[in-house]
DNA sequence: CTCCCGTTGCACACTGGTGTGCAGTCTACT
DNA sequence: AGTAGACTGCACACCAGTGTGCAACGGGAG
């Protein structure tokens, strides 16, 4: 055999059909983004491929939601993590975070959206790690007297993670502006002086 | 005749009328809010009535979605012009205006998940005054050195409003803590320092 | 060349919500 | 008593989306 751990046999068969699921993937990201309530047709148009077809990867509208979640965790959970064992001060990990999320949660910001009404449950599910990383480090703030305590780490660490995901999903979230207003804002109601965020976000604009 | 301006005839008549169609609204409330997806039948079961009386006052969804729209802007115009003409700071005024508006923005927190999809282009146009009363506000505390410049004011003053709703469709949104959690949450991203930000809470708890 | 298999294009049944029509009932006003 | 009108209960047509079945087609792998 010539291959060495991974599966090369019908290498062109699999690797087209990933193409397209991937492809699916990606447009149905972009197709929800713009309507939630977008059918499998319009995504599978949109993929430039048959409804049918949609069916063949995905069982259920449910699994290709189901599918965007998870790796959106993974995405998000590998930034977290990465920061969160960088060992700087916690406002300065956590604009790192933002900047680094900021990409990811401007493309999955659909499931904001989606995470009410029918799929809330199974996306609120899949969401638990990112939920606990993010306390964490929030928590870590606290402890260290960077970032306010009028909310425990908890609820602070959703609200926060909430205002930039509202604005990821705002109309200000092309370009540059989004980004930094996310960041500051975001660093503002953690407790940070107006002053030292300016500071933070004028190190990595 | 004996009546003073409005209509006294049919007294009974319309003010049963009058009484389910209120219940309808005000029930709808409830039902949308824990899941905007409810359709009409889910409405009427809710409200004591059959599917067709609904329709008998509201035409269609969209008439229904439009009048409870309707409602919740002049509620919030209300409490917002006269907390504009009050004079206070900028800063002071907002922390009256996040406590009074807050009953009124737990009440209508559907109208956020119904912005999109569908209803978003009729319930955006009717929101516009709000936004731009919110911007007055928000444009005012900048002038005075008391809110952050990091943004402008008509972004800003959307964000801040942003989170209000966004905690008041949280989990928190019950008692009092989710009040004062908006209400410093939202002072903090305004750009008041956490000491002024509690001290001010603390007049209005 | 032949087979496999992803893809296509069509078919269908099913579900759930919307909006309408109409005859009937009950009740407050005349 | 009679009537207007709000409400009911049932009917219907309509639409949009979901998920499935099946006979082709077409290109890469054996």
């Amino acid at each position: 055999m010539c291959n060495n751990g991974v599966v090369p046999t019908e290498s062109s068969r699999v690797r087209s059909m990933n193409e397209t699921r991937d492809r699916i993937l990606d447009v149905a990201l972009d197709v929800l983004g713009e309507n939630p309530d977008a059918g499998m047709g319009d995504i599978a148009s949109a993929a430039g491929v048959v409804r049918r077809t949609v069916y063949g990867h995905f069982p259920s509208r449910l699994d290709l939601v189901r599918t965007l979640t998870e790796r959106a965790v993974t995405e998000v959970t590998a930034v977290l993590t990465e920061v969160n064992a960088s060992g700087a001060e916690a406002d300065a990990a956590w604009v790192e975070f933002i900047a680094r999320v900021w990409p990811v949660a401007h493309r999955y910001r659909v499931l904001l959206a989606l995470r009410r009404g029918e799929y809330g449950e199974a996306i609120h599910g899949l969401l638990g790690p990112v939920d606990e990383l993010l306390a964490d480090l929030v928590k870590r703030g606290q402890d260290s007297d960077v970032f306010a305590q009028h909310l425990p780490a908890g609820i602070l660490s959703q609200v926060a993670y909430g205002v930039v995901f509202a604005i990821a999903d705002s109309d200000l979230s092309n370009g540059t502006l989004g980004a930094r207003a996310a960041t500051i804002t975001s660093l503002l109601m953690l407790g940070v002086p107006e002053t030292r965020a300016i500071a933070l976000v004028g190190d990595q604009p």
